[in-house]
DNA sequence: TTTTGAACTTAGCACCGCTTAG
DNA sequence: CTAAGCGGTGCTAAGTTCAAAA
């Protein structure tokens, strides 16, 4: 651990983030100490231009960003002093660096006019190249985009999607024309079950799954046909060798495995489906009424609510004893939307509730709680009844048929009303989520499928055949105006191929990354303000596997990404280091302190400078924009591909790193998981800390503890057995022991005895049981007594032995015994610490996220041949029906 | 252009059922 | 056998990306 700053700055690798440590700090502050440092290796005085065009300060701020940034928690760091930098612009700027044809610019606060006349002369000033963007005014105005996304009822019908240009039949036909003499037909549909073998199959291109395959099946190009022998000689080794016989019985199970992994997948599947069938959606059931005696209350007063007003109240009164209920925007919005249902659906008897403070939910949440607990009662066999029954309304829902296979479908269950859980400081957490009806819902199905009838009253939206999209449903949620979809599964060909194509490009960017990486690091220094800060932000989307940063609307949560980075969200640290703090995806905490590139170090400086707090630090660079740029470098790529890309690269590396010669399994895994939260570091996956952690924690640290005891006491007997031992440096004292004060020790012997003495009597008790059983009688508690008596001396014993080099074992062992026994004692010691330490540096990162996104499943299944680690101890389930393209691969496979 | 819309991936958390320690 | 603890799953929010609309 500890790593903290970035012990390897080795240039192609991303740094390691220090872990998501809070505190921290180091921050020297001070004022803008070394600046001469700062400059001086800059070969190219080309500073002066850019500040230049940095001038213009925003001003258009909307102001809320500027107090929201207030309250939130995240950067009381990065205060005033910290900052030197980007506080009071003029001050320090002017003078401290120097620019010549700047001045003008940086000690008066530009006016857009004056900006322009400025720029002239900065263009002019450095080179021939100048050009248009390092002048370029209106640095950022924030969009004050403001999505007005609403209600999304309205008419407008569904028009078949107007994405990308949908191709259809014909274009299918003629992909599939061109690119394959042969092997595409045989390719398409082949369902392989158990025995079946590629020789048969070979020619049955069974048309009674419509010939679709061949319109979106088929790869491209050389990769794809090498690869495809590459797995197919693979499929034989198997066999052979004895694994085709496990691999045989799977599929049995499965009945037909449609092993699309075995055909090339092309990379531009515009054409998703040929033919779909589903059915539909399942909408939850309908509200049921509470119990006429639970009523919640309003200013002491019994309130009759109708249903519809009931059902909104009991949403809320669920999450009362939940942090939702201490947010107060959260309330305000539920409360603003439950007045909303009760004009219309007002108490029955006639209160007026206009107060939120008057309300109170408690009898409702008190039902709720009942309710629940009397279905944890529940009988086994009941609960298996209902499952059951659940289970069979769900069943059409669960599978639907793409192009004549069954599929499994995701999330087929449409999503109950309720309250909207925002997360972070969202402005409408806490609004209400409307019941979503058919008439809500527009379906996506093949042509000649028949329509499903939806499972409540009411008639689709609309239902349209484009099988351009792999959506099944969609509708608009109310609260956002976001769509929602429901797609296939996680395991189903569709996203298994756009997952292998996922991974298949990030590998790709292995061959452009180093170029890449040149051409970013000259723009470091590029004159033009554009990009440089683009090239900047790349350093950082690459080094640090930032997202991409979206600008967000004013009805989101304030959460930022790489290039809506504002300057308060980075302070400087002399001599080249970095603090971020911001709040990322889902409001989580980005803290991060690291050291970067000179150059990069002296950029950030420059696009700090003159601009507030609350200014964007890229103020060119957007995400378009970047992206346009980084699939000018390589086709396809993506800012959300460079983190694929180092995750999965720094997983494969360090999994090589690992040194697992004659490991254990349980090494293995320790190594497998260590290089796991490596990457999950990386990324920024946090946890809540769970919330047992504390206590968890606090009883390892008793277990240690106690082990040390054991040790100790070991060690003492060993020394009344031969004095000589006291001398040997390994049995003497160690730290581990000097903790164990005699309070503890006393304590800990209570406990002991305590437990010596419970089972004891337990045995005892037990003992006498069977006795009767057996025709006899109880043995007296006499022999009880006598049996704790014993214990008690026992233990006074150990009493008046604490705090002396002395100790009487129960069974007396000769000196080889005692030291085997040390030796093992020290061992489980090490292992408990170590299992400490993993635990709670684990405690706040979350393996998983990375595991399913971010790690292409490849590289574990190749490790886990090479070092006979059954995959299921790294995969569940789950993982593994989403990773079937990836199992077979051969252990040199890298990523 | 810039903004909005659409579609799809990525994310953390609550809850549940299965182990496992006791 | 029971309670606790844990990983796995379902849920749905919150991102990214690309392309059409304004």
């Amino acid at each position: 651990m500890s790593g903290d700053t970035t012990s390897n700055s080795d240039d192609d690798r991303p740094l390691a983030s220090s872990s998501p440590v809070k505190g921290v700090n180091g921050h020297l502050n001070g004022k803008n100490p070394d600046y001469s440092d700062v400059e001086m290796d800059d070969d190219d005085g080309d500073e002066d231009d850019i500040p230049l065009s940095q001038t213009r300060r925003a001003s258009v701020l909307p102001p809320r960003r500027y107090l929201k940034r207030k309250k939130a928690a995240v950067s009381e760091s990065s205060s005033d002093d910290d900052t030197p930098l980007a506080s009071s612009p003029p001050k320090q700027s002017s003078t401290a660096v120097r620019m010549p044809g700047a001045v003008v610019a940086t000690t008066v606060p530009v006016s857009v006019a004056q900006r322009n006349g400025l720029k002239k002369q900065v263009a002019v000033k450095e080179g021939p190249s100048d050009d248009e963007e390092s002048i370029q005014t209106p640095v950022k105005k924030k969009p004050p985009r403001k999505r007005v996304k609403n209600e999304g009822s309205g008419a407008g019908a569904s028009k078949p999607s107007r994405k990308r240009k949908v191709k259809v039949e014909s274009d299918v036909e003629l992909s599939d024309d061109d690119d394959d003499d042969k092997p595409i037909a045989k390719a398409s549909a082949k369902k392989v079950k158990n025995e079946d073998t590629e020789s048969s199959s070979e020619d049955d291109k069974p048309l009674a799954t419509p010939s679709p395959q061949k319109a979106k099946d088929g790869f491209g190009e050389d990769l794809s046909k090498s690869k495809k022998k590459a797995t197919k000689k693979k499929v034989e080794e198997d066999k052979a060798n004895g694994k085709g016989k496990r691999k045989a019985k799977k599929e049995e199970e499965d009945e037909e495995v449609y092993r699309w992994w075995d055909i090339n997948i092309k990379e531009d599947n515009t054409v998703k489906w040929i033919t779909l069938e589903h059915s539909g959606v399942c909408f939850p059931p309908p509200y049921e009424v509470l119990p006429s005696n639970v009523k919640m209350k309003y200013d002491g007063k019994e309130v009759d609510l109708p249903p519809a007003s009931e059902e909104v109240a009991g949403f809320y009164a669920a999450l009362l004893e939940t942090d939702y209920a201490q947010n107060n925007t959260f309330n305000k919005n539920f409360f603003e939307d439950w007045k909303k249902v009760l004009e219309n659906h007002p108490p029955r008897n006639d209160v007026q509730i206009t107060s939120f403070a008057k309300c109170d939910f408690r009898p409702m949440f008190e039902h709720f709680e009942a309710e629940k607990a009397r279905k944890k009662a529940m009988s086994s066999a009941e609960k298996k009844e209902l499952k059951k029954k659940k289970e069979e309304t769900e069943a059409k829902y669960t599978a639907c048929l793409l192009n004549g296979r069954k599929e499994k479908v995701g999330n087929f269950r449409i999503e109950p009303p309720g309250l909207f859980k925002g997360r972070g400081e969202h402005p409408r957490t806490g609004a209400l989520k409307f019941r979503i009806r058919p008439e809500d819902i527009t379906l996506n199905i093949g042509k000649d499928a028949p329509i499903p009838i939806p499972n409540m009253p009411g008639k689709w939206k609309a239902v349209q055949h484009d099988n351009t999209v792999t959506w099944l449903a969609t509708w608009t949620e109310n609260v956002n105006g976001n769509h929602k979809y429901v797609f296939l599964a996680a395991g189903s060909s569709l996203k298994g191929q756009s997952d292998m194509i996922k991974f298949e490009k990030a590998r790709e960017l292995k061959k452009h990354v180093d170029r890449i990486r040149n051409n970013y690091t000259s723009d470091l220094k590029s004159k033009v303000m554009a990009e440089r800060q683009r090239a900047t932000a790349m350093y950082f989307i690459d080094k640090l596997a930032l997202r991409a940063g979206n600008e967000k609307g004013e009805d989101e949560a304030d959460t930022v990404g790489c290039c809506s980075l504002r300057c308060e969200h980075v302070t400087l640290e002399p001599p080249h280091f970095i603090i971020f703090d911001f709040l990322g995806k889902d409001s989580i905490r980005y803290y991060n302190r690291v050291q970067i590139d000179p150059q990069v170090y002296k950029n950030i400086k420059i696009f700090k400078e003159n601009k507030d707090d609350d200014d964007s630090l890229f103020d060119r660079v957007n995400t378009s924009g970047l992206n346009k740029h980084l699939n000018s470098e390589m086709k396809g790529l993506t800012a959300k591909v460079f983190r694929t890309y180092n995750a999965s690269i720094t997983f494969q590396r360090l999994l090589d790193e690992a040194n697992l010669e004659n490991a254990s399994l349980q090494e293995k895994h320790n190594a497998y998981n260590k290089a796991n939260r490596l990457v999950a570091i990386l990324c920024n996956h946090q946890r809540s800390v769970p919330k047992t952690h504390d206590q968890s924690m606090e009883k390892m640290r008793y277990k240690l503890k106690a082990l040390r005891y054991d040790r100790m006491k070991l060690r003492h007997a060993l020394f009344g057995l031969d004095l000589k031992y006291k001398k040997q440096a390994k049995f003497r004292e160690d730290d581990d022991e000097s903790d164990l004060e005699l309070d503890w020790i006393a304590t800990h012997e209570e406990n002991l005895k305590a437990k010596e003495i419970e089972k004891a009597e337990k045995r005892f008790a037990k003992d006498n049981e069977k006795l009767v059983e057996d025709g006899g009688k109880p043995q007296k508690d006499l022999i009880l007594k006598h049996k704790i008596e014993n214990i008690e001396r026992e233990f006074k014993q150990l009493e008046s032995e604490r705090g002396k080099e002395t100790a009487t074992l129960k069974t007396s062992k000769t000196a080889e015994k005692i030291i085997e026994q040390i030796e093992k004692a020290t061992e489980k010691i090490k292992t408990c610490k170590l299992q400490m330490m993993d635990r709670d540096e684990g405690k706040e990162v979350a393996l998983s996220t990375s595991k399913i996104n971010y790690l292409d499943p490849r590289i574990t299944a190749s490790w886990c041949k090479i070092h006979d680690v059954p995959i299921e101890k790294l995969f569940s389930k789950t993982l593994l029906t989403k990773f079937p393209w990836a199992l077979e691969v051969d252990e040199d496979w890298k990523f």
